[in-house]
DNA sequence: CCAACCCGTAAAAATTATTTACCGATAGCC
DNA sequence: GGCTATCGGTAAATAATTTTTACGGGTTGG
């Protein structure tokens, strides 16, 4: 990399802040205000330094400090230091910022969680790029294409992970307001057989599992239509043409706008959890983090 | 002094030193040998910093270490800290040793002992400077005109200074070759009385304290001369006029070269003792040190 | 002349850093 | 291919450092 250098020969480092804040204010007490220590610390730190090098740099003058000569001249060299390390703080942020994050989850989550908070996320983080991908289908989280995903799992992931839940895998069944009224005021979950039910192709047991929860039997052989997406299902939903039933905060908007109405409030929290997912040593990545973070809030308001 | 500066966001100082040799060495264990220590040392070091800044610094690429893109753009700012500092320290100690020692000691201190060894001390250090001045009689050392002083105290000084002492303050006789021959092959002390003896204004009673403690009584009212200087009464020794009491390392040269002899080895040691002599707070001063280093070598040399 | 203020010191307490002992993984070597 | 030496990570224990608390001396300003 580069050449060698006398690392023996540098000063106490951490010290140093307490000379600098020191010389700054030629005072240790209000140095030691600033640095939210107290005085006797901060009057050692600028002794470590004078004895590490031999030299004095503060004479006391009356009640308060003034820098030597040697303070003064030794001041500018530490003042340099910090400020090229602050500069290379910013620096390695910035790179690791410029960095796209790679983010990956299911295609109903992904058009219908991220599609709506992603551009707000990266108005808030203009800094940050983001590259989104989705699987169509039951995937496990790919560490090497992806830092960070928003995935299902029913138990915790393996330690190698991170894993930050969000919500609960809970079932419940919408459908368009029309649909809703042709079952008569307030329908019990039976009046749910006698409609369209669809389903999706990995989840097929979810509609049993609802029904089950409800009280009512539920056969699955009678007929059903099933798809490979719960966002397709919630398609034909929208358009007055089946029951769908939905397993995460992926409906709230159309909740809200009276697209798609709940025909009964019952629901079914199934084991298992949605929630963030990233490798261990990446958890404290400045862009991870700031996404998780940011993701985390989000899902709070939808709660 | 200057403007403030963001001190809470700096890394953690004292793990940078392990940044550094890891990044050079692209080796976790070899970075630990050049700083002496284990490698999870080095190991937890990297961490913190990773830590602090939210940024992965190396990555593990078989069973060694690779830095990262993020670790090679911060690389360069650290390196750059630590240079600085180096700098920084050399300048203020090139700035410390420029300025001039200020020594101060008595006339005889001067002529006899500093005047035979301030030569040798400023050839075996050429960027020291060094100023003696010389007081004549009892005085107390000047911590305001002085940095460094050789003196007597009988009893340790205040614990404001920093106190080494040297050599016994002990007593004995020395005169020319002619002068000693002129007492016979094996003299006592009694043969003394009988010979000029000379003393110094300031210490009056030595003469006293030596034959006493030779067991010899001295009427200090018989006929004696008295000058205000060792210096003055080792000349009128030299040039054979008369005995002097020397109290303390001052006649070693003109002793090995059979210029002056002590006509009885007797030697009565007082209390107190010769020394260097500082102001506490400056005890760690580079040129201080480097100073009273050298001296307390040279002295026991003598001893 | 007293009270307020600041700095230094020393011992105690709290916090950090380092080591020791261990593990899993990798790469070179029969 | 299996064995061994080497590397880096982890966790608990230990060691070292830093910080605080409590106190004292000296200076300044009312």
């Amino acid at each position: 990399m580069q050449n060698k250098i006398d690392l023996r020969k540098l000063p106490p480092l951490k010290s140093l802040k307490g000379f600098e804040a020191a010389t700054r204010h030629q005072s240790i007490r209000e140095a030691a205000d600033e640095l939210c220590l107290t005085h006797p610390a901060v009057s050692h730190q600028v002794q470590l330094i004078e004895e590490a090098l031999g030299v004095t740099l503060f004479a006391q003058d009356g009640r308060r400090i003034v820098s030597t000569e040697e303070g003064r001249v030794l001041y500018p060299y530490v003042r340099a230091a910090f400020e090229s390390l602050l500069e290379g703080v910013e620096a390695a942020h910035r790179h690791a910022l410029d960095k796209p994050l790679r983010v990956q989850t299911y295609v109903t989550a992904s058009i219908r969680w991220m599609a709506r908070r992603v551009p707000q996320f990266l108005q808030d983080n203009p800094q940050v790029k983001l590259v989104l991908s989705t699987c169509a289908v039951d995937w496990e989280f790919d560490d090497v294409h992806a830092d960070v995903g928003l995935v299902y799992c029913e138990t915790p992931p393996s330690n190698k992970y991170h894993w930050v839940p969000l919500f609960d895998y809970a079932l419940f069944p919408v459908c368009s307001p029309q649909m809703a009224a042709s079952m008569g005021a307030n329908p019990t979950a039976a009046d749910l057989l006698t409609k369209p039910l669809i389903a999706i192709n990995t989840e097929v047991r979810n509609w049993q599992t609802w029904f089950e929860s409800a009280g009512v039997s539920f056969d699955p052989a009678s007929s059903y239509m099933v798809v490979d997406t719960l966002a397709v299902a919630l398609e034909m939903a929208l358009n007055n043409e089946a029951i769908a039933l939905v397993n995460g905060p992926f409906v709230d908007q159309d909740l809200a706008s009276g697209r798609l109405v709940q025909p009964l409030t019952h629901r079914a929290v199934c084991p298992g959890e949605w929630g963030l997912i990233c490798r261990k040593e990446l958890k404290e990545n400045l862009r991870i983090r700031t996404f998780m973070d940011w993701m985390i809030q989000s899902a709070a308001q939808v709660r």
